[in-house]
RNA sequence: GGCGGCGUGGCCGAGCGGUUAGGCAGGGGCCUGCAAAGCCCUCCACUCCGGUUCGAAUCCGGACGCCGCCUCCA
């Protein structure tokens, strides 16, 4: 079984699933008032490599991650374009999944959304209330962090050390502020449910505990996201589970920043690019090797630089898979070890790859194995033994399919100009009638055609 | 102020005491009519100062620099 990194107990520990054979995980997904930025690219882009590594490993993975369409944002923008929150938040979730189609991020077994959710999050915070754990003040329901026990495990450091690190008192009232809203009172004009405690609208908190906890059940194994969310957020949905009665995540998995010039990337600062632009001048392949080539703690430089760089790197994958015609794996499904050529190379480097990604999901090094193999295959090609390097080159295809990347062995469709200049060359060539052959190499160049040369005449390809 | 992390070759990025990951870029060679692709070889490292050790990028101490969380954030 996979370890990873528990954020709670600080520690590589095996995935200890509640249930043999079953995965059951939980990814925060986005606040949906504007494009996906490549921070949300990359927690997509890891928690969906871990899925497809687990699914191809043979687990069973229940993969939920929600849309959050009800918050202070939505409702602002709403305000400030003049339409609804329903508006808004439609439109950005369609950008969102238009985006992640773009990227190759499977879509979740189920994609709940917040406001789906209201009435469950009015009957936890009914527990809350009736434990005297929650408390009303002027503007809503607060929770009484004090009750919980080892609140502030998940960020490492005890209530009274967090309080006194609290840089800002947004709420006299609060009893702590640590204290956070569980819910917030309705005000004119805005959306609002009706809750026994008053009318109004969930705080942000609540609605990842009854999303998770309802769709896959207490105790759930895994629970996922961003490093900024480990405090508050992961911390304050813990509590409130906890703090009602019901056992939460078994395990907490958190990823690290995309930086910018050594700055994180993030909506405050205003440093960020968005996915959507950054998925229409480029190849979405590129990003996920990028993430796939540093481990998913570590922060990533996210640059034109280092963009180009995995395009190139990719360059040399597709010319692997052009040149042994390999299947084109992954995309909307997940590769399985069914898609495993038989034979010792292809196992040897399948169990490579596997310890690479049980220790901690170390892709990096798994990736370095995969990319040593690809001049392995391309070194037995060209000593003519074949036999030996197309199943390593289909092991490559399969093993990058199950981390999500898709080899490309297209090279684009050929019209019908095009085609007759590669026949002419080729009899040009076979003529040895260097100057027509260079001459129509470069119209070929000119009509956007890489050209190459190979055993059996001129390939061309985009 | 509290807590946590980081400083590796031209760039990205692994590494967890002994083996100069891997990719991109650069140089040389092989292959090719010439190219391209591919293969082989190669240049270029571990912020600094002490210490532990037969041996340290890796462990310990210190200095300097940087970053994150403690506030909405993936």
């Amino acid at each position: 079984m996979i370890r990873l990194f528990d954020s709670l107990k600080s520690e590589v520990r095996p995935l200890d699933l509640r249930e043999p054979g079953k995965v059951s995980m939980y990814v925060c997904g986005p606040t949906v008032y504007g494009l996906p930025h490549m921070g949300h690219g990359r927690f997509t882009l890891v928690w969906d490599v871990l899925r497809r590594w687990l699914t191809f490993q043979g687990y069973e993975v229940n993969f939920v991650s929600n849309i959050t369409d009800i918050d202070d944002k939505i409702i602002n923008l709403a305000a400030a374009q003049g339409t609804s929150e329903v508006v808004v938040a439609s439109q950005y979730e369609q950008e969102w999944w238009k985006a992640m189609a773009k990227i190759g991020v499977a879509h979740p077994t189920s994609s709940p959304h917040a406001t789906e959710y209201v009435p469950q999050m009015v009957a936890l915070i009914e527990e809350l209330v009736a434990k005297d754990i929650a408390y009303p003040l002027s503007d809503g329901m607060y929770f009484d962090t004090s009750r919980v026990a080892d609140y502030g495990a998940l960020a490492g450091q005890p209530l009274d050390s967090l309080r006194a690190g609290a840089r800002v008192e947004t709420m006299e009232e609060k009893r702590s502020p640590l204290d956070f809203a569980l819910w917030k009172k309705a005000k004119p004009g805005e959306p609002t449910w009706p809750a026994s405690f008053g009318d109004g609208r969930p705080g942000w908190h609540t609605e990842c505990v009854v999303m998770s906890l309802g769709l896959l059940g207490e105790d759930f194994d895994l629970h996922c996201g961003g490093l900024d969310l480990k405090f508050p957020h992961h911390e304050n949905e813990r509590a409130q589970s906890i703090a009602a009665g019901h056992p939460f995540a078994r395990h907490w998995a958190h990823n690290g920043f995309v930086m910018v010039e050594g700055e994180k990337m993030s909506k405050s600062l205003g440093n960020f690019t968005s996915l959507t632009d950054l998925l229409e001048r480029t190849d979405a392949r590129a990003y996920r090797l990028l993430v796939l080539r540093s481990h998913y703690r570590s922060p990533i430089e996210v640059s034109p630089a280092t963009i180009e760089d995995a395009e190139r790197a990719l360059e040399r994958l597709d010319s692997l898979a052009r040149r042994f015609g390999l299947d084109q794996l992954a995309g909307d499904t997940f590769v399985t070890t069914s898609h495993l050529p038989t034979g010792a190379s292809a196992g040897e480097l399948a169990q490579s790859v596997t310890e690479f990604l049980e220790d901690d999901l170390n892709t990096p090094l798994a990736v370095a194995a995969l990319f040593e193999a690809v001049s392995q295959a391309n070194g037995l090609a060209d000593e003519g033994r074949a036999v030996e390097a197309q199943p390593l080159a289909e092991a490559i295809n399969t093993l990058f399919g199950a981390l999500g990347l898709t080899l490309n062995s297209h090279g684009g469709e050929i019209d019908a100009e095009s085609a007759e200049i590669v026949r002419l060359r080729d009899e040009a060539r076979a003529a040895k009638n260097w100057a027509e052959a260079d001459r129509l190499r470069d119209s070929l160049v000119k009509l956007g055609w890489i050209v190459e040369d190979s055993s059996s005449g001129t390939v061309i390809r985009r």
